[in-house]
DNA sequence: TACCAGGTCTGAC
DNA sequence: GTCAGACATGGT
């Protein structure tokens, strides 16, 4: 094990997993058990730093998984200069958010999972699904399951992922493990974030909103920018948005932040979600 | 108990 | 292209 010690005011780990961008990690005593693919680490405060405890051959997964090679201050400043206060409030509030790079299918499966749901529920399901067909691996002296390799998601029938809790998302899930098993992320990840959300979108289940996640949250496209119900709420009530339709309040967020879009979605939803 | 949740799909117009 | 209704299920 290896323990890598950065400064917290930018990291902090309870902001980061708390905020909606992912789903697989468990709440310690002394801090959180974080899994990404079918890795894990630790990471914990200690004092003004965060520190992230893992296994020697995963420092450098980790610190590119917690996106630790950017400086956040900008982006905070981005937001505090916009015009409106509620994004300057929600900077400082969310400061300690970063945007993690995450496995492009698992985020694509949990995503897709994440339309019309509660996230307690989410975490539940994708828990069950890593029981069921993750491999089990050990970190520390403690067990735990990895995402499932997507062959194994694809060999499952629609009765798999209702059993597993994913309600009428079962459709969804099976269709497109057996799409993604055939063709694969490789020939995404170099694509214009426009046409990666097209192509995105393509998959069963994955409409504009999700795709938006997926490419922020699993290909760190950070001009994407995600409008579900609470940013939606956001929109009307912190920006005086008169628009309905999601799409135009995506662009008109674009519009004001730019390439910063997709980090200040999620100060915007983590402050709106938690002091609501 | 109702309403709601990090929406998408389908069919009608 | 736009829009209403259906969709599973459990959290709050």
């Amino acid at each position: 094990m290896i323990e890598s010690i950065y400064d917290g005011e930018f990291f902090d780990p309870e902001a980061t997993l708390a905020c909606g961008q992912v789903f697989r990690w468990e709440r310690k005593a002394e801090g959180f058990r974080v899994y990404a693919g079918d890795k894990a680490c630790f990471v914990f405060r200690r004092g003004s730093k965060t520190v992230v405890r893992s296994r020697e051959e995963d420092e450098e997964y980790f610190f590119n998984y917690f996106d630790l090679g950017r400086d956040y201050a900008p982006i905070a400043a981005r937001a505090a200069e916009c015009g409106f206060p509620a994004a300057a409030e929600a900077a400082r509030f969310g400061r300690g958010i970063r945007i993690l790079n995450q496995e492009p299918e698992e985020t694509i499966f949990s995503f897709i999972l994440s339309q019309n749901n509660h996230i307690p529920r989410i975490r539940a399901v994708i828990g069950r699904l890593c029981a069921a067909l993750g491999e089990k691996r050990d970190f520390g002296n403690e067990a735990y399951c990895a995402f499932p390799k997507t062959s194994a998601l694809a060999a499952q029938s629609e009765a798999f992922y209702r059993d597993a809790g994913c309600g009428y998302r079962a459709k969804y899930m099976a269709e497109t493990a057996r799409r993604l098993a055939k063709e694969g992320t490789e020939s995404l990840a170099a694509l214009p974030t426009p046409a990666l959300r097209e192509r995105l979108t393509a998959f069963s289940g994955v409409g504009p909103k999700v795709a938006d996640c997926i490419a922020l949250f699993g290909f760190h496209r950070t001009d994407a920018f995600p409008v579900d119900t609470w940013i939606e709420k956001v929109y009307r009530e912190e920006f005086g948005g008169k628009l309905k339709d999601r799409k135009k309040i995506a662009a008109y967020f674009a519009e004001l932040f730019g390439g910063c879009g997709g980090y200040i979605q999620q100060y915007l939803f983590y402050s709106k979600r938690e002091r609501r």
